[in-house]
DNA sequence: GTATATAGTTACCAATGGGTAACCAGTTTC
DNA sequence: GAAACTGGTTACCCATTGGTAACTATATAC
């Protein structure tokens, strides 16, 4: 639980379920609201825990590429069954 | 995800999901090392979200129950598949 | 040489989360 | 009448979390 825990993780993990490789100024961009501090800390984490990789380009200028690495895509199920407990959870409470 | 956030909510959840009716002693003393503090205001919290119920039985001295609902019941499974996800993760990094 | 892009880092601040210890009020037992 | 049970509450404190804003450094385009 320590693995996914902070504000933005899921988010972020959630955005390179879908776009494969993204380069640290697109997730700014993509994951609304974050800070390029927040978003440092946070990839930092997950990369520590090998949830994602980090591989720099040398373009110039220079490109970080991030990524999901296997057990980073395992997370992708999780999210959903969070997710959809979560519906059930309020229709529930909706229907009573 | 924040109705579950907190150090003790399924701790406490899977205690109850043990048990089915447990008093606020018991609680204090099956879930290891939370304090009456902490212990009531999650029980808040989740009396507030409707995954428990908080019924007080006038034995004397008086005695206070707590169940799990039907939508507090659902959280088993979840539990479940973050535990699962968990060795799951451990597994894959281990025989990376 | 000025603006803009890359990828961050740094300093500072406020709110929240959680812990400890003591206390309260009623009731029963010794 | 003192202790121990019931179910909490209160006051105080500290560490972590997260936010804002500014800054760094390199390189390209204009």
């Amino acid at each position: 639980m320590e693995i996914l825990s902070g504000k933005w993780k899921f988010h972020i993990l959630g955005t390179l379920l879908l776009n494969e490789k993204l380069r640290f100024m697109d997730l700014l961009r993509e994951v609304e609201g974050i800070a390029p501090k927040m978003l440092s800390k946070e990839l930092q984490d997950m990369e520590m825990n090998q949830l994602i990789t980090r591989t720099i380009v040398h373009t110039k200028p220079i490109t970080v590429e991030y990524a999901l690495t296997e057990a980073g895509k395992t997370v992708g199920p999780l999210i959903d069954e969070l997710a959809s407990w979560g519906t059930a959870y309020r229709n529930a409470l909706f229907h009573q």
